[in-house]
DNA sequence: TGAAACTCGGAAAGCGCTTACCAAGCAACT
DNA sequence: AGTTGCTTGGTAAGCGCTTTCCGAGTTTCA
């Protein structure tokens, strides 16, 4: 079919492409329509609209009118392979088991801080007319990889939420395509943002322990091998083994990250008949809401007998009753930030001088005091 | 350069493909260095690949061999360039207004609703190879309609999450790609997805009237001109009279959906010294969060002076205190039949039969009693 | 008035894939 | 052995763009 025409491209079958009412479904205006209707080249309409040698001012007026006219805007896909830009960055979330969330929500509520962060990302994203290609993955999934794999090919660069490849696969991974993960460490070729838990930490750390004068903690930590989990843990262990103070730690102590998992460590505790601390410290909100409930459910008061902390400070957690205190990172810059680093490193060429690669970003993070720590409720609410 | 081979496809340059650690920066491997290295032409691996015409065993095996060696991924879109599909499915989420959040959260707290429907497009969509593309955009901004236009051209089809296209634009947006709303109402060309907002409401309002015996009601209405908000107003309307039960409501009693904006509402209301009706029903969760503290902070009973009820019946609803009555809808669910019905419009040609175009589905939705509309504190937590 | 220096559109190659279409190879038939 | 009919791999066109390269037209200056 037509080939009544000699040129090499197409003739694009949508001949009635203007404006109006056609059929039911029209096909979007390509190139050579706006061409045809300018009565230019596809090289002129390209040129006007990509700005290029400038062009005389009737050929872009005229180009411009057959534009606004049929409502052109060009293929992404054509676009992407001849300049060799999707203007897309994939990114990747791991997600929970299901069989975790039984006591709190069906619909999991632990998306939150990673959702959070995907808005940071998305605004600066199109910002520079970028979008976000959004993918979650199972960890167990054996196919994860292939996954990620194929999902960088649909992008120009990647954020990865978690650690979820082999070394080895994120090594050829990150040759091929920038990547930057969050809450991680950053390899010889890629990037890592995060918020400054050991600073966070440790301001809450000394807060509880010389403002409160507690001298039994606990750290309820987040899921295994989390390097934010574990930095916060350290830099709690370190901060109370230097005021001698006791903290109880260990496998029973271990949550998930999320409202179920801190629920159940407290509760199994609590059978067996652990006394518990005098102040909880947890790896994040979500387990300290688990915590928070379990606690008011045996009648234990917070934070009179036992003092609770969180992590994050998720906007929900003032909220809570009592109000949780917690350690704040502007989570939305979390975001920003990472997708500014990609973007850094995309046209930027492979190993170009100016590159993010191997660096390690660390945002500020600051104490937020509420109520769950034993400080007198603050003035009005949502106090910071 | 490279005129050195006769074929029409480029000679790829990336010569040292193979695995191992090369430069810094790898070209993906393409088509072509697959080829290559199986002793074959690009044609025969494409099939081999796509399960063409099966090809023999041996060409079969050579093809696979050299994929897996050289961790080869066709490019996206060369691949959507080439079929016609790009895999991707953009999703729209309007960005509310970042002056509301004034004494509620900075980081906004509004998106969990959209952001869990988008977790269940994303779980399906994955199930059939598309990823989503996501873009948030501002009811202000006056290119709206631009970028919306610049998304569908990255896109196979689109989901909108709320009215921000003149009547004509999608109009125009539906004939060239297959779109579905999600509390809109359908239109010739489009397919709508929403909850049963009617059935929902009205076993609440029934609860209330009957089950309760409240006879002063009002209904703090989500943002100016949204359909769920209507309908789910209107129902409210429909029993409350039929009841002869007094309602509340009109401009004082508009909220926003968020939490500010509930607030705001209620503070206006008690500054101007009116009283409050026996209960308040909220278009959304986020509108009683706000109505809970503001009623808290003036210390006012719930559900003691008055009740207060929420809609959607999301996670945070049983944290709060007290726990939140709500109308429950399966907000993953709404996300994946979302999802499901661009797919069926996809492939399946313009206007063919099968099409969902014009249809409007909508799923169940479930009264879910707890303590702020007067019944007993439900047994332990997260009761339904 | 003729040559040199520019300006500006068009033709065409190429981005990495898929997929007709073709031709070679081979088995099986008359 | 000569043809038919099938299988299978290669050739090349084409998807909708961008961009290099050319050549025709216009201006500038001797």
């Amino acid at each position: 079919m037509n080939s009544d025409l000699g040129t090499t491209g197409a003739g694009s079958a949508a001949g009635h492409a203007s404006a109006g009412q056609g059929s039911p479904t029209d096909q979007p205006p390509t190139i050579y329509d706006v061409a045809r209707v300018a009565g230019l080249s596809i090289a002129s309409v390209s040129r006007v609209l990509n700005g290029q040698r400038n062009p005389r001012q009737e050929t872009r007026e005229r180009v411009l009118r057959a534009v606004a006219e049929l409502g052109f805007v060009p293929d992404s896909a054509a676009r992407a392979l001849s300049v060799r830009l999707k203007e897309v960055v994939g990114v990747v979330v791991r997600r929970p088991r299901w069989t975790e969330s039984t006591m709190f929500a069906d619909e999991d509520e632990n998306l939150q801080f990673p959702d959070m962060i995907n808005r940071g990302m998305e605004i600066v994203a199109q910002r520079h007319g970028f979008d976000l290609l959004i993918r979650s993955v199972d960890l167990d999934e054996p196919e994860a990889g292939r996954h990620i794999f194929a999902l960088a090919r649909k992008s120009d660069g990647l954020i990865l939420h978690d650690r979820i490849l082999s070394p080895e696969e994120l090594d050829r991974l990150s040759r091929q395509i920038p990547v930057v993960t969050l809450a991680g460490e950053p390899t010889a070729t890629t990037a890592n943002v995060h918020g400054d838990n050991e600073g966070g930490m440790r301001a809450l750390a000394r807060h509880l322990i010389f403002d409160h004068g507690y001298r039994t903690l606990s750290y309820l930590a987040g899921h295994d091998g989390s390097p934010d989990s574990i930095t916060r843990g350290r830099a709690l262990a370190d901060e109370a083994a230097g005021a001698g103070v006791t903290l109880l730690t260990g496998e029973e102590w271990r949550g998930s990250y999320q409202a179920a998992g801190g629920a159940r460590a407290i509760e199994r505790l609590i059978a067996a008949g652990v006394s518990m601390p005098r102040a909880i410290v947890c790896a994040n909100d979500q387990s300290a809401i688990g915590v928070l409930h379990v606690l008011a459910q045996h009648g234990i008061a917070v934070p009179g007998e036992v003092a609770v902390t969180g992590f994050d400070d998720m906007p929900v957690a003032r909220h809570l009753r009592p109000q949780l205190t917690s350690v704040r990172q502007s989570i939305q810059d979390l975001g920003a930030t990472a997708f500014e680093t990609v973007y850094s490193m995309i046209g930027r060429g492979p190993d170009a001088d100016g590159s993010a690669r191997g660096r390690d970003i660390a945002l500020p993070t600051r104490l937020i005091r509420r109520e769950s720590c034993g400080c007198s409720p603050a003035s009005g609410l949502g106090t910071q």
